[in-house]
DNA sequence: CATGAATGAGCCTTCATTCAT
DNA sequence: TATGAATGAAGGCTCATTCAT
């Protein structure tokens, strides 16, 4: 992986930031230049167009997220541990990268989505579905589908950080770490979770 | 509460639908106005703007689903089977009504939610919130926040209704039931849980 | 053929005027409106796009020049006799319409043309080939394809007018009129040519 | 005349293809660059400007034409003869060269012609004309005005050409010779044409 | 109330031209 | 000489909104 030319970048962190502010429509390419230091015919030279930089940006953005989960998922280390540790891995990212999380809500739910051909856009599901598909076949969760754990754990890791964004979450010593063990706790494989 | 014009009607559905269609920035005003069967200019007979179209189309919404939620919780119910109750009734609306909830979602995530002063907008937090209130007051749930479980399980309600309508998720017999299945035995008092 | 509206016909003298002065590239759509007194949004009311607008003119224009052909030719009228007053016709039709002769030929070199279907191209050339095969058939002509003969015809009226527009012709008495004749001279069944 | 440097006549050749494929609009320097495969910057030291490239061009074509007509004509041989030679040269270095056909066609009918002085452009009728002075002279020719000739038989040169290229002209055996045959039989001096 | 032609500000994009390397 | 990334003015087009009918 070359390093993205520092205008590239640029470009790309100054989009987050209005996207975020202004939403989609509401960021003009002139602003996404203007606050990006560079002239508005520049942004061509390293995108087709405006979808095509939103495109590109989504890609971007995915790739951090993969390499969160990579760096978190680990076969050396118990499964339980894992699960916990690619939520607050996760979470802190988001939390971290408030600009990311609101522009991968909007990407998500915008006509830009269906430019993304399938493959590309579940690289990320393939890892996140991966390690739910290994804690099923171990028979550390109930056995449903990866699918189904994956996305409702994603789920509830964005949930947790939107509120957390909006205010709306009171951060006490334990309060946090609760959420994670709700997810846990409704995940598990009941057997193992009643032996106790 | 008295009933909606049918012109008015007409363009709330057909905003509804272009929203959903093409999303907010592919939805202008004159498109809104075809599918309605009414000139441009009639709009703004019901509406200030187009800001105000969306917002009170947001309430229009709102309201639907409060509507829901206040069919489903009773209080001579026993708690568990409201949670259930609600959840599928809250499946089964979102399930039923596509544009809703893409409409929604990209609600949220844009400036004109910023529009929407904050007692309007929690009105349908107020009775979400009041119900994981006595969840935990009754004892039949964690003693979190309600703020956070009323999200968490609404989060989980349209990540599932999502995955139904991207097709990723196979409805077997038994596979849907058990998505509730997980939140409760993620939120309920462990105490209670293991007693069994 | 209902009357065009105002504004529409504004639009087309518009373009004409600016289309002579500066070309196709030197006309933006902004310069059109303000010429024809109306805002940049209303063209896009009556045409498409710019290519749309250029196109259509064609056949405003298209249709004018066809009414001098038809008006002009006459079967009642001998066969000589139509031939320069269809020659002195166009003749008098693009010099006091000087606009449509830069339009013509600058539209025929360009992209747009390409545009045009063949069908509504040729629908100028039907009447003009048509009337030099009545020519040829009745023994007035040289027996060659109308084709050519309309073609050069009409190359020849088109320069005419355009060297009295550029000032190079001297419009002495006779000499206009010599060069219809030089064009029948040259066309003309030889054996009655020199039968006198 | 010094050769012309190696860069400079690809960008002559790349600016003449591109300008007949997408016209002058459709031509824009970065493309001239690239098919002439130098930099953008390459061509602004060879030409101030774009209209300066253009006119540049007009003069390199101009030359080529004149060269074609002085190689045709030759006071050594009989007028007719010359007449005849001339058309067909220039009708062959038209139809052998279409590019250059279409980039005359659309400069003149453009501003860039504008810029170019009188006695620049005239250097090529000066030879035209000064062959049609000499066939009145000598009495060859109707005794009209050089220009009017000279005009006349160069707008049917490229009216043949261009039917040529639009697949509009059948080239059976003898049509194509009867084309400059009508022109000499309509500019000759009558009295010489019946005498036969 | 209803209409829809008209408006014009603002957006995405192109492209002739420059200049540091 | 040669390069090509960068510039920014200008153009085509959209669309929320108005208003005369």
């Amino acid at each position: 992986m070359e390093p993205i030319a520092d205008k590239k970048k640029a470009i790309f962190e100054s989009t987050l930031e209005l996207v975020r502010e202004k939403g989609f429509h509401g960021t003009p390419m002139s602003l996404v230049a203007k606050r990006a230091g560079v002239a508005a015919g520049t942004i061509y030279h390293y995108f087709e167009s405006k979808q095509d930089l939103i495109i590109e940006l989504f890609y971007y953005i995915r790739d951090q997220i993969i390499a969160v989960l990579k760096s978190e998922d680990a076969a050396s280390v118990p499964y339980h541990k894992c699960f916990f540790r690619i939520w607050y891995g996760l979470y802190e990212y988001y939390s971290q990268n408030p600009n990311v999380l609101m522009f991968f809500e909007q990407f998500v739910n915008s006509p830009y989505n269906t430019c993304v051909n399938e493959a590309n856009r579940s690289e990320f599901h393939k890892y996140l579905f991966g390690f739910f598909e290994r804690g099923i076949r171990e028979g550390h969760l109930k056995p449903l589908s990866p699918k189904i754990l994956g996305t409702l754990a994603h789920a509830n890791i964005i949930s947790t950080v939107k509120m957390y964004s909006a205010g709306h979450l009171v951060l006490e010593e334990g309060e946090l770490k609760q959420i994670p063990q709700i997810l846990w706790d409704g995940m598990r494989a009941q057997s193992v979770a009643c032996k106790v």
